[in-house]
DNA sequence: ATAGGGTTAG
């Protein structure tokens, strides 16, 4: 029933004691009968109400009483800490009564002791939901209350748990970092889902910083938090970082797994540069050497990356290497490469793939249909995107907006706007909503033509719904520049501000190229001056080469070489770009492509 | 805990 402490002499002294001094608020269902006083009820009735769970007469039992003060009266008259729970659910779902951090964390505090952890768990899950939203720093302050480290210590972790359970990454995030200010020992099991939901977010540095907080409080990691760190430091480039901790691993008795591996060798294949797929590659040996082996995963990463890097040869290797070694292909590995052989232009190849995939009994999906019909529509074979986008709705697949997009685009690059127009409402009539990207397209399309009254006309509909975006407004202002008008271009810098967009380097590349074009150096210096002055955007490469050619084309050569000096004096790389447009110059100071097109200088390189 | 696609500007 509950606990025989109860029926001490000293608790029930005690209860009275702190039970007389309520006796104001609650007189009437009081009475002070002589000595010993005593209540017109007791714990026992009430604990007895409880258990029974009828709650009906437990109301009409306290009707008169403060109901949080009865609840802190049977937490220090020590009574079942389940029963307790009880009796709080019930006040704060059916009395709608509130019940003060302090005391909600002292029933946690009791439950803790008695070791109720999954009553907890469940709790606080239903705690952090319902959000009755008190500040982090409260509810650690309410923790703190109790000296039982090692029990705030559990009650910390499983907060910073439902926390993340519950989508709360930024909480769980402010509740761990202030677990530490108090000196609580989290466990891994928490620190897992908080870095997986900072690093969907994108919040490497965050990431990193919990691992580090993980080393500094002596937290144990496991091999997914570590796969998880080393996934972090590679989606963000920090390569030699993602292998020291590969090396810590060793450190901590974990040893690196397939995982692990696969997510450096990812890392390396997504980082820009030359020689990254040798890096990737060096991995591969190195797992191999430390018999890890290679599964479908490692392959697929490496078929993608070694495309990618303008190596289709280097992916039709990999492919043949993983049919050697009977890791059987999937739908990732054949999209991948169909993807890869149709932005090398290898149309047929890719057709070829895809029926060698038919026949190896994997089913195509949308990606497939997508990458093919992107290929097609590349390729200037808009009859056999058409094809296949029809055979895909033939068979009940429904297209997405980009698969309509990449076909309205196609038509308005054959100067077909009306066909294109017809799609856009073809796909409406289908259900499927045209986005900003569908209306790019349209509106290229018109400027392509010459008939920017009509692109602007559509931009202007845009407008009104607010859904022009940064792109919406290079394409217009790309099509009065290439009309001679990069005034009225010039003008749109303002809508851009107006719609809370910001302009990027491009938008001010394309009025200075336009200006350029126009022969007004003047005026595109004057770009260049708003564009660093009012922005802040440094020249980049791209300016550069836009400003090159202009002065260039000018017969300018000496201030072209001026701006050059300066480019190169700011540390910036000219590109094969900056190659051709000023020529002798490059020659003069040094630089020479080589076979691959990559600018290097001769006279620095000994 | 790791792997694939798709538009518009460049």
């Amino acid at each position: 029933m509950f606990p025989k402490s109860l029926a001490t002499s000293r608790n029930i002294s005690n209860f009275i004691q702190k039970f007389s001094g309520l006796s104001r608020l609650c007189s009437s269902s009081v009475t002070i009968a002589g000595s010993p006083c005593s209540p017109r009820y007791d714990v026992s009735v009430i604990a007895d109400l409880i258990e029974k769970q009828h709650w009906s007469k437990l109301g009409f039992h306290v009707k008169d009483i403060n109901p949080n003060e009865l609840f802190q009266q049977l937490m220090s008259s020590e009574l079942d800490p389940d029963l307790c729970l009880r009796y709080y659910t019930w006040l704060v779902k059916n009395r709608n009564i509130s019940v003060s951090l302090e005391l909600t964390f002292k029933l946690l505090h009791s439950l803790a002791n008695a070791k109720r952890y999954s009553k907890i768990r469940s709790f606080l899950d239903g705690f952090v939901r319902i959000g009755s939203d008190h500040p982090v720093h409260s509810i650690l302050h309410a923790i703190s209350m109790c000296d039982n480290v090692c029990v705030n210590s559990i009650l910390a972790d499983m907060l910073v748990l439902a926390y993340a359970n519950n989508s709360r990454f930024e909480l769980a995030f402010e509740a761990f970092k202030r677990s530490g200010y108090y000196g609580y020992k989290l466990s891994a099991l928490s620190c897992k889902p908080l870095m997986i939901a900072l690093l969907k977010q994108n919040r490497s540095a965050d990431v990193e910083y919990v691992y580090k907080e993980m080393i500094r409080r002596k937290i144990q990691p496991n091999v997914f938090t570590f796969n998880v760190v080393i996934n972090a430091l590679c989606k963000t480039g920090k390569m030699n970082k993602a292998r020291d901790v590969m090396e810590d691993m060793k450190v901590y008795g974990c040893s690196p797994n397939v995982v692990s591996y696969n997510t450096l060798i990812d890392g390396y294949c997504k980082l820009g540069g030359i020689g990254k797929m040798y890096k990737a590659d060096a991995v591969l040996k190195e797992m191999v050497e430390n018999k890890v082996s290679p599964n479908l995963t490692t392959f697929n990463i490496l078929i993608d990356g070694f495309w990618k890097d303008d190596n289709l040869l280097g992916s039709m290797k990999v492919f043949k290497e993983m049919l050697d070694q009977n890791v059987i292909p999937n739908i990732i590995t054949y999209n991948s490469l169909i993807n890869g052989l149709c932005s090398g232009g290898k149309i047929s190849e890719a057709i070829g793939m895809h029926d060698k995939m038919a026949s190896a009994g994997v089913q195509p999906n949308l990606v497939t249909y997508n990458s093919l019909i992107n290929g097609f529509c590349k390729n200037n074979m808009l009859k056999e995107a058409l094809d296949m986008f029809d055979s895909v709705k033939g068979q009940g697949t429904v297209p997405t907006t980009r698969t309509y997009n990449m076909l309205i685009d196609a038509y308005c690059k054959l100067g077909k706007i009306d066909d294109g127009f017809t799609l856009k409402e073809e796909m409406e009539r289908e259900g499927i909503v045209p986005d900003i990207g569908t209306y790019n397209c349209l509106i290229g399309g018109l400027c392509r033509n010459g008939n920017i009254e009509a692109a602007k006309k559509l931009f202007d509909e845009l407008t009104s719904k607010g859904l022009p975006d940064l792109v919406t407004f290079h394409i217009l202002m790309e099509g009065y520049c290439s009309k001679g008008e990069s005034r009225k271009a010039a003008m749109f810098l303002k809508e851009i501000s107006k719609m809370g967009l910001k302009p990027r380097h491009l938008t001010y590349n394309i009025l200075m190229k336009g200006y350029c074009r126009e022969g007004n150096l003047k005026a595109a210096t004057n770009m260049r001056t708003q564009m660093e002055k009012e922005r802040g955007l440094r020249m980049n490469v791209a300016s550069y080469n836009v400003l090159l050619q202009g002065y260039s084309q000018k017969g300018k050569l000496e201030d072209a070489n001026i701006l050059l000096n300066e480019m190169l004096e700011k540390g910036l790389v000219p590109n094969r770009t900056t190659y051709e447009i000023v020529k002798v110059e490059m020659v003069d100071k040094g630089f020479v492509p080589d076979i691959e097109g990559h600018l290097f200088n001769v006279s620095t390189k000994s």
